[in-house]
DNA sequence: TGGGCCGTTGCGATTTCGGAAACAGGGGGC
DNA sequence: GCCCCCTGTTTCCGAAATCGCAACGGCCCA
């Protein structure tokens, strides 16, 4: 919308911390965008950046706008998706934040079966780890987050939430393929293993449980990418970890799930900034992946 | 803020029900309104406004728009109060130093005006002459001084100035009550005077103007307090002499304005101390002191 | 069937906005 | 201490959005 043109730079500088990157960014001019700046400073009498020899950076007030300018852009965008409702035909878009081990399966499924139906909608679907994932709902940049085992956080409400049992990953000629069901965590550890590293849930979760029983991790491998930790596996006679939903649907690769006794199951969780009224579309979205998410895995029960 | 313009032609149009009203209500024309809406109807790909043919009416896209503007209003109304909260407009300590004869209107006025828009703000004021008004500003013991004629000081900057003419205070029954209009200061002479005394700038103005015409001074009563001059004027057919904004509005006084030709007319100067940077609240206080007295006196023509 | 009100349109004038280049000021390296 | 680079800012000027004016077509009511 017209209207938001002056806010948008604001919120641009805010971003990129300098006036000449998000001019650049804007396709503006500096000189142009200095003014912009300057006339709403006029305008609320007071300074929202402080100039410094780097660039620009925030001040208390200007914190205080680019929160409402935010909120405000927010609230248009679920403004605009309720009038495209009334129209009949559904349209808006979808911000959602996720972690890599759902981009096999589960979102692309989501998103195809939901374009099915309503083709006007659109998508951005932004791969975060866990902490990002949470960062970018509070900071409107995403709509939805669909995360495993998340920092508990007060910004966040939970609209869906179940258990996934980590799982065994190793190629279909591996020892450990020979049988099936559960297979005990010692058992893979005896194996070279290629895990995820620290910036992914999953690995907090396997230190978690070595530590508290001293097994050491025999990690020859270790990468932020699950798909690369997954061609790994095919190439050589390695034991990844992965969440069966992260785990592709190929004959070469062959998967178990660990046994409970060895690692609580991690949580998969759906959620959303709290207190936000997410345009209607997003929400409609948001409501059929959990009835999706419930339907392949079952309520939690915690 | 500027950027809510549109939006706000769309509310009046909402408000009012019809293109032409609204436009005379917003000080446009409707050929510039139709076209705002149809931009914006464009923008949403959709109609807001049902044409009927007493005017538009808002139709279910509409209402959830309009609703949208005044909830985006309210909260930059929030966001605006919550800024200058931290910027120490609203709240904060003004102390001001002035004559006398101020305290009857200008200043009283001037704070109440100021406390009705921000009421956290409170004020001390000191009822100085003019010099002692002007130590008050350089030993910090007050922000700003409203005085008449003060002696000329470089530590002094002035944030206003303007002549004020002398008048000829008596009561309703006195002759020189009978004409109306300016008075020569030899009329006043032959009557009984009751003059400041040397504490006060107007008689320092006065002994300077009869000293060069060596014109004898018959003071019946000096005073170094002005309410007392005037009380006493109301009792016998004295007659004092005072600036304008010093004389109350009372029936039962009169005053004549001092012929230019006998007594120039004396400065009036807000100041505060040079260099200082006052505190916000201070500061904005000055600030419409300033425009309040410009508006009241006019500029200073010297 | 006119008159009055409505929103809308074409066109010229005004205001606003953006672009290019020069300016001013503060680090950081030499 | 000097120089170079990066920062935001200013100035001048052309481009674009906005507005005002006048005219048009449609609707309602007397």
């Amino acid at each position: 919308m017209k209207h938001l043109r002056i806010l948008t730079y604001v919120a641009e500088v805010a971003r990129h911390g300098a006036i000449r990157r998000a001019a650049e960014r804007l396709n503006i001019t500096p000189s142009a965008l200095t003014r912009q700046i300057q006339d709403i400073e006029y305008e609320l009498g007071t300074p929202i950046f402080e100039r410094v020899a780097q660039g620009m950076r925030l001040n208390a007030a200007g914190e205080l706008l680019v929160r409402h300018i935010r909120d405000q852009r927010a609230d248009l965008e679920r403004v605009r998706s309720q009038i495209a409702d009334l129209s009949g035909v559904r349209r808006g878009h979808v911000a959602l934040a996720c972690s890599q081990a759902f981009v096999n399966h589960v979102v692309p499924d989501e998103v195809e079966a939901y374009r099915a139906l309503f083709p006007q909608v659109t998508f951005t679907v932004q791969v975060r780890d866990h902490v990002q994932a949470v960062a970018a709902l509070t900071q409107f940049e995403a709509d939805l987050a669909l995360v495993l085992q998340p920092p508990p956080s007060a910004d966040m409400q939970v609209l869906f939430s179940c258990r996934q049992t980590l799982c065994a990953l190793m190629r279909a000629g591996h020892p450990l393929a020979a049988e099936t069901g559960p297979v005990r965590l010692r058992d893979c550890l005896v194996h070279p293993m290629a895990v995820p590293d620290r910036s992914l849930a999953i690995r907090h979760h396997l230190d978690d449980a070595l530590a508290r029983r001293g097994a050491p991790l025999n990690a020859v491998i270790e990468s932020s990418s699950l798909e690369f930790l997954r061609n790994l596996v095919l190439r050589e006679d390695a034991v990844s970890l992965q969440v069966p939903s992260g785990i592709p649907d190929d004959p070469r690769l062959c998967s178990r799930p660990i046994d409970a006794r060895d690692l609580p199951p991690m949580s998969l969780i759906l959620a959303q900034l709290r207190g936000r009224t997410l345009p209607v579309a997003t929400a409609k979205f948001a409501d059929r992946f959990a009835g999706s998410l419930h339907q392949r895995y079952g309520a939690d029960v915690s």
